[in-house]
DNA sequence: GACGATGATTTTTA
DNA sequence: TAAAAATCATCGTC
């Protein structure tokens, strides 16, 4: 216990421990009222550090190390971590139990279904393939813009993967300045290596909430890559003159009632190499447009109706069949430019 | 480049 | 839920 009576002693000299200017002033309490006495005080301490010498550091230094060496120190520390723990952690640790990230779970998804995380497939191929396919097209007509879809996916998983390692980089330094920092400061005051834990955690926190940005900013560049290079209307090709003839053919010689059953559909599909979808498209963009505007399509419906009756009049001479797919509604010709079907169009 | 045509998608309607 | 209607985005022609 020699040195206890070391711990309540106030000194000449300067430091953490040893401040008389200060200490009088806080026991005092002449600081708040009187203006004239605060100067005073300032002054005092503005002397003592113009007058800190090697020697008093020194001092103060000693005084430090006699202070970690104290054989209750240790003792005490402890004690004073444990209350620390049961207070402020218990509290703080039950406000930051955070779930999952249902957020973050959705764009490590995506990213690994669009080959931009995860092994690479090929700088993404299987996923451009995949999304081809999805949007209707494929076949080697595509496979230039495929490359280029690759290779702009291939720059943003670079991107992606450079940016994703600088920022685990900072973190890890972060991290391990914050614990040096904390280790340093656990020799003066009561830092419990839990409490370092629980910081680093928070660190953690913060640095995938920037991550998610970046997660979240690659996502978007990846969905522009998509619709730029992949959605359907972007590869639009008009379909060939003969497939426009058969739908127009069957268009005309159905007016009173342009539906196409889905047999129908598909034998038309079939014959104009074109999908069912692609068949139902071209009837409700027809039928809207042919609506809009009868009389421009005037023209176009005498001469299908035209080329109806001939080859009607050459079924009847050669008994052969029709060359258009029949539906359970078919007029079987040309009839009036009105839709008489109940499905409308008035 | 302007502009109409056209295939595809999205929204509205019955 | 299918079709109508609106809209988008590209094609093709001038």
């Amino acid at each position: 216990m020699d040195d206890q009576p070391r711990l309540m002693h106030s000194t000449h000299g300067v430091g953490m421990a040893g401040h008389p200017g200060l200490a009088q002033h806080m026991q005092d309490g002449t600081g708040g009222a009187d203006g004239e006495g605060r100067k005073q005080d300032i002054g005092d301490i503005l002397q003592q550090i113009m007058t800190i010498t090697d020697q008093s550091l020194d001092e103060a230094q000693a005084r430090k190390h006699a202070l970690n060496c104290h054989r209750m120190k240790p003792a005490l520390f402890n004690v004073l971590c444990e209350i620390k723990e049961k207070t402020v952690l218990s509290i703080r640790g039950a406000q930051e139990e955070e779930p999952p990230d249902a957020q973050l779970m959705r764009l490590d998804n995506m990213l690994l279904a669009e080959g931009v995380s995860g092994p690479e497939k090929g700088g993404g191929s299987a996923a451009a393939a995949a999304a081809a396919a999805a949007a209707g097209g494929g076949g080697s007509d595509n496979s230039v813009e495929h490359s280029d879809y690759r290779a702009k996916l291939s720059q943003i998983r670079q991107i992606y993967h450079t940016e994703l390692e600088k920022y685990e980089q900072a973190c890890n330094e972060f991290t391990t300045h914050v614990m040096n920092l904390l280790r340093e400061q656990s020799r003066t005051r009561p830092i419990s290596p839990k409490e370092i834990e629980r910081m680093v955690g928070i660190i953690h926190r913060k640095f995938s909430s920037i991550q998610m940005q970046l997660k979240q900013s690659t996502c978007e560049a990846v969905m522009i890559l998509r619709s730029r290079f992949l959605d359907a209307r972007r590869k639009r090709r008009n379909f060939n003159k003969q497939a426009t003839e058969i739908l127009n053919e069957y268009f005309y010689s159905h007016l009173s009632n342009p539906y196409p059953s889905e047999e129908a559909k598909e034998e038309l599909g079939k014959k104009c190499s074109i999908t069912v979808s692609q068949v139902s498209n071209w009837f409700g963009n027809k039928r809207i447009r042919y609506k809009k505007n009868i009389g421009k399509f005037q023209e176009e419906a005498n001469m299908y109706a035209a080329k109806t009756a001939a080859t009607a009049t050459n079924v009847s001479t050669h008994g052969s069949q029709a060359n258009s797919p029949s539906t359970p509604n078919s007029a079987g010709g040309y009839s009036s430019p009105c839709y008489q079907s109940d499905r409308r169009i008035q």
